[in-house]
DNA sequence: GACTTTGACTTTCTTTGACTTTTAAGCTAT
DNA sequence: ATAGCTTAAAAGTCAAAGAAAGTCAAAGTC
């Protein structure tokens, strides 16, 4: 449908991850350029996608033989994967970041595909669309969050 | 009949709906402009007969490229089952009255031990804490339990 | 009175570009 | 050879503009 340039561009991103294990190499203007975008929009994609929450570390050069370079973390543990997410759930959280965090447990093995998408409901703003304050709810859906990692354990 | 807009928007939804086997996704301005109304009437459609209670899910994105996702529990066996729970859990329920629901979807086989402990927890006191007002919990609690219950589809 | 229509305003997500900072490499003077 | 300077090649930052969808209340209809 819409299918924006953004899209297309973590999905180009996440396959060069797969075919490398896990770790990628980039040079920013050379793929903005071969996909038809302004270089900052790499950045964009980047720090909206492949962030923290998600489980990814970002690190970078400038100047002549600049690159960026992109990881997955990998867990070695269940309980690593498990302190993770509920660190960054913390004490608010909105849904996106909270998506991410589910996103990020399904990836590493903790749930099946189905459990994903039970929590993720339960976090979503239409479940909780009732809570009008925004703090409020996201400090509600983080209570909801640390519990239902926790049944993970 | 009159025949109101709405009527011919939800009737659009629905073959849509029924052409793509209970799942579609559509562009809000898009429709608006083909059928001739304005934007926010879709959502006034949207809202009024493809909810929750009526055993849709409805899931959205702003932003370039953003859209609108409509899906409709699957038409087997348990259709009958879900949309039950979803008549049971009404506008509030409390704790008990939720656990008994969720009880009942695990011994009728809709899901196994491990997803009924998920959803138990979802919707917990413990998970709702932060809601003060009784009556306020448990129609957050609800909420919740409608969008859960949908995910069996 | 309940349901529908409309539109002004808001929020979220994306795209773009001007400007800044960092780094490697090359060049010069000693 | 080397310290210091210059330059060009990256990547980073940030804010404005654009592109959707969401909200809500007033007005209209039956």
């Amino acid at each position: 449908m819409g299918n924006p340039m953004s899209e297309q561009i973590a999905r180009i991103i996440e396959q060069m991850l797969e075919e490398n294990g896990g770790e990628l190499e980039l040079q920013r203007n050379k793929l903005a350029g071969s996909v038809g975008c302004v270089p900052s929009q790499i950045n964009y994609v980047i720090s909206s996608r492949f962030n923290t929450d998600r489980g990814y570390i970002v690190e970078s050069r400038r100047g002549g033989g600049g690159y960026i370079k992109i990881s997955k973390i990998s867990f070695d543990g269940k309980t690593a994967v498990l302190m993770h997410a509920l660190n960054a759930t913390g004490e608010q959280i909105d849904a996106q970041s909270a998506r991410a965090i589910l996103l990020a447990l399904y990836d590493n093995g903790l749930m099946n595909e189905r459990e994903f998408k039970i929590m993720l409901s339960a976090v979503s703003d239409s479940s909780l669309s009732k809570i009008v304050s925004g703090r409020g709810r996201d400090s509600v859906r983080a209570d909801i969050m640390k519990n239902l990692i926790l049944t993970l354990k």
